[in-house]
RNA sequence: GGGCGAUUAGCUCAGUUGGUUUAGAGCACCUGCCUUACAAGCAGGGGGUCACAGGUUCGAGUCCUGUAUCGCCCA
């Protein structure tokens, strides 16, 4: 039943307007594509949220900005998809899931085993997956439900499975023992993107390492220092630097070139820096250098506690300019140490277990955790005389970004993705613009980290994931290894396109080692192509063990532009919908993501995933701090539609997406008693409970714990910046009510254009540069353009003028039906081009106004389409843009703002009638004639005569504007002190003009050299002025006169 | 240490390739209005030496150099 047009409320219900409307469009599938090839299609896949917890305002912001795109180009007539899905995340989540079975049942994931703990990590799948598609749709985002994905589905493990054999087959991975990020907590390595750096107290501690029988006058000690004393027990290597003198001296040169271009703040910093160096020179230098004969002459050192003969080696890594010059090499944990021992040749010892503590390599420290056996080694050291001293010191720590623990470096074997091909394959398209990355400044970064070209490390000791399709045997003979190729290619059903097979040599070259420590001589690793293949338990028969490690959850989301689509199957949509047109992302996962999707889809269809990428801002709190739950200071997408609706909370987002990359929101409470909001601090975010500084109650929190806490009503977490748009929500929503009021009796029929009125023919031209303004600003990513654009021409144009000027013509039987048929083909027009930001309230005004005029248009009557989100996109007519007419409009703005500012100064009462006068040429009295009654309505002010004749009224007001003078008729009301105030404020205003005009008039620079048209605009402005001056005075100088006859 | 960005009104932000009547908006503030679309509103008003110092130019919020503060990324 539709509402009467007096029934609609004055506030948009959108608490049960956004369940209606969006289950019908979903009921109607509305967006669902399906491929038709007589279409062009345009696509965007969704970066899939992970499904580790509920999403946030940053996901709220990526995803209005995608259904705007997506909704805009289905109503340009594009046949639009947007590929929804979720994302595994597989470290995330698994440490979510484990993190709860810790704490809540007391248990650890090998208590429950592979399978069971994998079946927990669905249920929460599921549950988060529920949610998170769930606020998707509160948001009112157009995705094909009916084809969304997981990253860990069928149709992405086929994906996953497919490319890793073909960059198996290619030799584009490989397994190695690599240093890895470990997290023991976790007990899995991690990519370098996972850890962050973190700054904390801790100490430098300086040892001495005896040399093993010093030739005279060699010293007896190396002295070393270290931030990690517990990996002593796994060093293998003392280095010291080549060439200690020509070091430095660079070292010098540098801080010297450094100094000559430092600010005198830093200046003596510097100084003292090299002040140092230049004695270690004197003192220092000798010492190095005897250390390095004494290096190249084999000496070797007794390790202290584990009493085993290390080297002394050369190697730059050491660095003569700190320390004591020499440095202790710990190859297995610590990373530059790695690299000194493959330079150097030096064994690797591990000395860690998975789960961080200490293995049989250190004796009787086996068994402690990596901080007690520091201080035990410290201790032991400290009482055999070989600590030196201990300095406090900060030191950066990496910490894992998961588990928040410290990062141990171990050696481990991981797979590993060749980049060198790939990544140059990804710079390329970017290069040349294949794919073109918005704000373009991001270019630099992506291809930056590309050009590094390290290898990708894809394993990931994880249960939760894709686990690799590879099996391995170890062989510790070349007749064992032989044999098991010869198994492997004798397998019933195996051809070069079902299995590839790869031989691993020992990472221990020295034979005799390698049969001490009793290590493989190869091992044979075979991956499948196709999951579920009887190769597979064949392999299993022939001893052949499946990987257990997964694959990085990147992987597989790699490969999300295609394998969404079907890939690898050839289907109808991978060839319509691929590549797709457009990714919109936040900054942070351009490498993570957006580089590996390029190389991704450049491998395995040969085409770029998408020719654009737009980064979009990120959204801090009022501190510029990022938002977090841990934190405490996050906005909760769904609190924000609560309270301001789905609508608000888009337009809001997509009016801070500007160029600048970085926007603060500063968030406040909302009491729940009072509704009172008042700001966060970095104190009251952390509190369990609040107290309302307006009615002293309490309310809970996302802390809340206690039963008493959580008792109280939650307090929500907002901000006032969603304000505005919902009052904007609800101007519109207002102005729509007041057409509808008047649309009783409506007759559709063509606009007749001769009754066009100046205001029609104003609001037409403004209405088609607008629609020309936001369709271009959407397309290029300026959606706070897009927002502003709307905001001002639906609020300060539409409302404010055209609606107001409507009034009196709607009053007007002659003038009413042409009247309703321009506000009913505006307001249509306003609708749709808002309609991708603000869904909700332009569907639900749509559908009221459909009962209203179901048949509307300009030239033509159509019927309206039975959803705004399938009507077209507005192109108007770009003759309806009249420069003259936009002019003429002004002119009656200005005149009309100067009325009221007079009324205001003189602070009549706002029914008070006014009388008035303009004197003006006779062409631009033409203009104005026809916009007399306006006054009236809008200002209350009676327009008595316009010519070139009119004479001031002896008591009045007067208003200067350019070409043309007002006289507001005050007698027997004038304030005279209040209108000599205005006047003296403008004759300031416009004296202090003139001085500046004169002055650069006067200035022949600026005649000679500036662009003939802008000295003539300040010559002829200049004279403007002037006149206007002259009124000026001379309407104070009657004023004066006034005055004293008072 | 390297790179990128920011700094404009009390707050959050606009300000196209340098030049229209002396930098705009929203919120907040002040004044007056329950004017039958909208008080989440209407009308009017106050408030800014565009971070600082130089420079280029006839002319700089806008271009260049340096400094300061803040943020992010990389090592």
């Amino acid at each position: 039943m539709p509402l009467k047009p007096d029934q609609i409320p004055s506030r948009f219900d959108f608490q049960s307007a956004q369940p209606r409307l969006y289950e019908n469009w979903m009921r109607q599938g509305y967006f669902h594509a399906e491929p038709d090839p007589g279409r062009e299609p345009f696509t965007i896949v969704i970066p899939p949220p992970n499904v580790t917890g509920a999403l946030h305002l940053g996901h709220a912001l990526n995803n209005t900005l995608q259904d705007i795109m997506i909704r805009m180009k289905r109503m340009q007539g594009f046949n639009a998809l947007w590929m929804p899905g979720t994302d595994h995340a597989g470290i995330a989540t698994q440490a979510v899931v484990e993190k709860r079975l810790r704490e809540e049942e007391g248990k650890t994931r090998h208590d429950l085993g592979r399978d069971a703990l994998v079946e927990r990590i669905w249920e929460w799948k599921h549950q988060y997956e529920k949610r998170i598609l769930g606020q998707l749709q509160q948001l009112g985002c157009s995705c094909d439900w009916e084809r969304t994905r997981f990253t860990l589905d069928d149709h992405c493990a086929a994906a996953v499975r497919y490319t890793f054999f073909d960059l198996f087959d290619k030799q584009l991975i490989y397994r190695g023992k690599r240093l890895v990020n470990w997290d023991t907590f976790l007990q899995t390595a991690v990519s370098d993107d996972e850890v962050i750096s973190r700054t904390i107290q801790g100490h430098f501690w300086h040892f001495r390492y005896p040399v093993i029988d010093p030739q005279p006058g060699e010293p007896e000690f190396v002295l070393v220092a270290t931030t990690r004393p517990e990996t002593m027990l796994g060093d293998t290597g003392v280095a010291v630097h080549p060439d200690p003198e020509n070091a430095l001296k660079k070292h010098i040169a540098e801080l010297e070139e450094k100094l000559s271009r430092a600010s005198s703040s830093e200046a003596d910093a510097i100084q003292s820096q090299i002040d140092a160096a230049r004695d270690r020179c004197e003192k220092m230098l000798p010492a190095l250098l005897q250390l390095k004969a004494m290096a190249e002459d084999g000496r070797t050192v007794r390790l202290p506690l584990m009493d085993r003969e290390i080297p002394l080696v050369t190697d730059s890594w050491a660095k003569p300019e700190l320390g004591s010059g020499c440095v202790k090499i710990t190859p297995a944990h610590d990373p530059n140490d790695y690299e000194v021992a493959q330079r150097c040749e030096l064994p690797m010892i591990n000395i860690m277990n998975r789960d961080g503590t200490l293995n049989a390599e250190v004796g009787d420290y086996q068994g402690l955790t990596m901080k007690q056996a520091r201080q035990k080694v410290v201790a032991d050291l400290e009482q055999l005389g070989w600590l030196e001293q201990t300095e406090d010191r900060e030191i950066e720590l990496p910490h894992s970004d998961r588990s928040k623990t410290p990062i141990e470096p171990f050696l481990a074997d991981q797979w590993f993705i060749r980049m060198d091909t790939l990544a140059q394959s990804a710079m390329d398209a970017v290069s040349d613009q294949e794919v073109r990355i918005t704000p373009s400044r991001y270019e630099k970064g992506y291809l930056d980290w590309l050009s590094e070209k390290r290898d990708w490390p894809v394993s990931r000791q994880l249960w939760w994931g894709h686990q690799i399709p590879v099996w391995s045997k170890a062989c510790f003979s070349q007749e064992e290894c032989d044999s098991a190729r010869q198994t492997v290619l004798a397998l019933d059903g195996f051809t070069d396109s079902a299995a590839s097979l790869q031989v691993e040599p020992c990472h221990e070259t020295d034979e005799s080692k390698r049969v001490q420590l009793g290590l493989p001589l190869a091992t044979v690793h075979v991956c499948i192509k196709q999951e579920g293949s009887a190769l597979e338990a064949q392999l299993e028969t022939a001893g052949f063990e499946r990987e257990e490690d997964v694959l990085d959850t990147w992987f597989s989301s790699a490969l999300w532009p295609h394998s969404t689509l079907g890939w690898p199957q050839e289907t109808p949509e991978l060839e319509y919908f691929y590549p797709t047109n457009v990714l919109i992302t936040s900054r942070d996962i351009i490498t993570l993501w957006v580089a590996r999707m390029v190389l991704a889809g450049l491998n395995n269809l040969g085409e770029v995933p998408f020719h654009r990428v737009f980064i979009h801002p990120k959204i801090l709190d009022g501190y510029g701090e990022t938002m977090s739950k841990s934190k405490g200071n996050g906005i909760d997408p769904l609190d924000v539609i609560d309270k301001f609706g789905a609508d608000a909370l888009r337009f809001g987002m997509a009016d801070l997406t500007t160029e600048t990359q970085d926007v603060r929101m500063p968030v406040q409470f909302e009491c729940p008693h009072c509704q009172h909001t008042f700001d966060q601090t970095k104190k009251n975010r952390e509190l369990p409970r609040v107290q309302c500084p307006q009615c002293d109650q309490p309310f809970s929190t996302q802390w809340s714990a206690s039963d008493e806490d959580r008792s109280l009503p939650r307090g929500l977490v907002l901000s006032e910046r969603f304000e505005r748009a919902r009052n904007f929500i609800n101007k519109l929503w207002n102005a729509s009510r007041f057409a509808m009021m008047n649309l009783e009796a409506y007759q559709a029929e063509p606009i007749d254009p001769a009754q066009l009125t100046v205001e029609d023919r104003w609001i037409l031209s403004r209405l088609t540069t607008v629609s020309q303004q936001v369709s271009r600003s959407l397309e290029e990513f300026r959606y706070a353009d897009a927002t502003r654009e709307l905001y001002d021409f639906a609020w300060n144009e539409f409302c404010s003028f055209y609606v107001e000027m409507l009034k009196d013509r709607f009053a007007d039987p002659g003038d009413r039906p042409h009247a309703q048929r321009m506000i009913s083909f505006t307001l249509d027009c306003l609708l749709r081009l808002l309609h991708p930001i603000i869904p909700f309230i332009t569907e639900e005004i749509w559908l009221l106004l459909a009962d209203l005029c179901p048949q509307r248009g300009f030239h033509k009557i159509q019927p309206a389409s039975e959803t705004i989100m399938l009507a077209d996109w507005p192109q108007l007519d770009p003759s309806w843009q009249d420069t003259e007419i936009e002019q003429q409009f002004s002119l009656f703005q200005s005149t009309l703002g100067a009325l009221r500012e007079i009324r205001s100064r003189q602070n009549l009462a706002p029914r008070k009638q006014i009388r008035f006068s303009i004197r003006c040429e006779t062409a631009l009295a033409d203009l104005i004639q026809p916009m007399g009654l306006f006054f009236s309505s809008m200002a209350a002010a009676d327009l008595e005569e316009i010519s070139d004749q009119v004479v001031a009224p002896k008591v009045n007001a007067t208003v200067a504007l350019p070409n043309m003078e007002i006289f507001v008729d005050l007698a027997g009301l004038i304030d005279v002190q209040a209108e000599t105030k205005r006047l003296q404020k403008e004759q300031a205003r416009l004296q202090g003009m003139i001085v500046g005009k004169e002055k650069q008039l006067a200035n022949e620079k600026f005649v000679n050299n500036a662009k003939p048209e802008v000295v003539a605009q300040a010559r002829a402005s200049l004279e403007q002025i002037r006149e206007q001056l002259k009124a000026m005075d001379e309407a104070l100088v009657d004023l004066a006169a006034l005055d004293s006859s008072n």
